[in-house]
DNA sequence: TCACTTTTTCT
DNA sequence: GAAAAAGTG
């Protein structure tokens, strides 16, 4: 009888340095399956990348991939009944809620004479691998990065799989059916700005290291450059794995450039490690102190940090960036983010879920140890009293205004020096600019200086 | 006293 | 990271 195994795909959507799906297709046929589960989280955006990254892979398996919606764990067990499946591979995930199905499903399976194996296939070490010298997690980013780079050498990356064996089944639905595609907002045609699947991730590899690694560490700030990868969304659904970007950059002779590039990465890593060992930090701060913060929430101001209309230039410019293309500059990222949580006072939950929300590169793990890093309240975060200045943050890093005028035009008539506080500027520059502060561009939605001096006394409370 | 740079402090 | 304080010529 031949043997028939069962691959799971879930973030590891290619075929290339996949270590489960290797495996898997060494069976004598294999039934390669996608699941849609409802009650898994996924944002509006990445909904739609999804949607497309499937629809990729499908096509890098000759149409053979099986989709289906509803509760892994009964698809699965009807699955391999039917089927005589002998074998199940997939890699593992890392947030709780995967944790707690595949062991379940992991269990039931093995009740049932089936054959289980899991596999690392999404982080470049795993969250047990790296540990201190007695055994317990790591604290702080740097201590865990030396590590890393000290236990992780030079693994080489598995080819490409061979996926000639696949059986479609006759009971798997069509993408169409997952209903990924019909989004309140225009995700659909913004999606269209962006390559998606396998192949475009790694050319998107090829192309960074061509162009933009060489100068990355200094470009890497400046929110007008393109200068950094935007692999992102493809590391979220696995289409590339951390560890093939990894060999490509981190060679002999690394610049520091390249080095910069690792940490990056390795900070990935170690979101993820934040979230295996504080399995509750999407909801919880992993700083307990910070469970007494008197937050103002004020839901105005929320509103208007989400629409781009806080008439901070940078912070709007960053909103609407993210509205407009499913995407943010980091560096942006972290100015919003300390606005929203330091000088509004709203709680970290609420900035973490409009992103989770809008961008394509929504990841829980990423998402959630940058917000808590950001509010001051993550293991090794920002200490509070860090707060950015948006203006002088603009006047740094977008000193020509660049991208404050592409995204913010009602004010890119204003001089360069007036661009980053326009509520400071003269009258006449103003009207010469053709703005009218509270009617074309609004003033800005609270005091830089004051609130930063409140959110500093709120601190001082705990 | 000034204009500018460097260092310290902020929880 | 930014503001305040201290240092410099």
């Amino acid at each position: 009888m031949s043997e028939i195994s069962l691959y799971w795909f879930r973030q590891d959507l290619r075929l290339t340095d996949n270590p489960a799906l290797h495996e898997a297709v060494k069976s004598d046929k294999t039934i390669a399956i996608y699941i849609h589960d409802e009650k898994y989280p996924i944002g509006s955006a990445s909904k739609l990348w999804l949607s497309k990254s499937l629809k990729k892979l499908d096509e890098s398996l000759n149409n053979k991939l099986n989709i289906y919606k509803g509760s892994p764990k009964d698809i699965i067990e009807k699955l391999t009944k039917e089927n005589n499946i002998t074998n199940v591979y997939w890699n593992r995930c890392y947030d709780k809620y995967s944790i707690k199905r595949d062991s379940e499903i992991k269990k039931l399976l093995q009740n049932n004479d089936i054959d289980v194996k899991t596999f690392n296939g999404s982080l470049l070490l795993e969250p047990w691998q790296c540990l201190k010298d007695d055994n317990t997690h790591y604290k702080v980013f740097t201590a865990f990065y030396k590590k890393l780079i000290q236990i992780k050498p030079y693994v080489p990356n598995l080819s490409k799989a061979n996926v000639i064996n696949l059986i479609k089944l006759e009971n798997s639905i069509s993408l169409e059916n997952l209903e990924l595609t019909k989004p309140k907002h225009s995700w659909q045609r913004i999606i269209n700005f962006w390559e998606v699947g396998e192949k475009a991730a790694q050319l998107k590899l090829e192309e960074f290291i061509e162009d933009k690694i060489n100068n990355y560490k200094e470009a890497r700030d400046y929110p007008s450059m393109d200068s950094t990868s935007k692999l992102s969304p493809h590391l979220h659904f696995g289409e590339i794995s951390p560890s093939q970007i990894f060999n490509a950059i981190y060679q002999n002779n690394v610049s520091s450039n390249h080095e910069h590039f690792i940490r990056e990465l390795t900070w990935r890593d170690f979101s993820y490690y934040l979230m295996y060992y504080y399995p509750d930090f999407d909801t919880k701060n992993i700083n307990e102190k910070f469970d007494n913060f008197e937050w103002d929430n004020n839901l105005k101001l929320l509103k208007r940090w989400q629409e781009g209309q806080t008439g901070i230039p940078i912070v709007d410019a960053g909103m609407r960036e993210l509205w407009q293309t499913g995407y943010m500059h980091n560096r942006v990222r972290m100015i919003v983010a300390s606005f929203l949580v330091k000088n509004c006072l709203i709680h970290w939950k609420y900035g973490e879920e409009w992103f989770f929300d809008c961008l394509f590169d929504a990841d829980i793990a990423n998402n959630c140890a940058s917000w808590q890093w950001v509010a001051g309240c993550g293991m090794d975060a920002a200490p509070y009293f860090r707060i950015f200045n948006p203006a002088l943050q603009a006047q740094k890093f977008d000193s020509k205004g660049d991208y404050i005028r592409k995204y913010v035009p009602e004010i890119s008539k204003l001089p360069n020096k007036y661009l980053a506080e326009p509520w400071t500027t003269k009258p006449e520059i103003l009207e010469k600019a053709n703005i009218q502060l509270g009617k074309t561009y609004p003033y800005p939605i609270v005091d830089l200086k004051t609130s930063r001096e409140k959110a500093l006394e709120q601190y001082k409370k705990l």
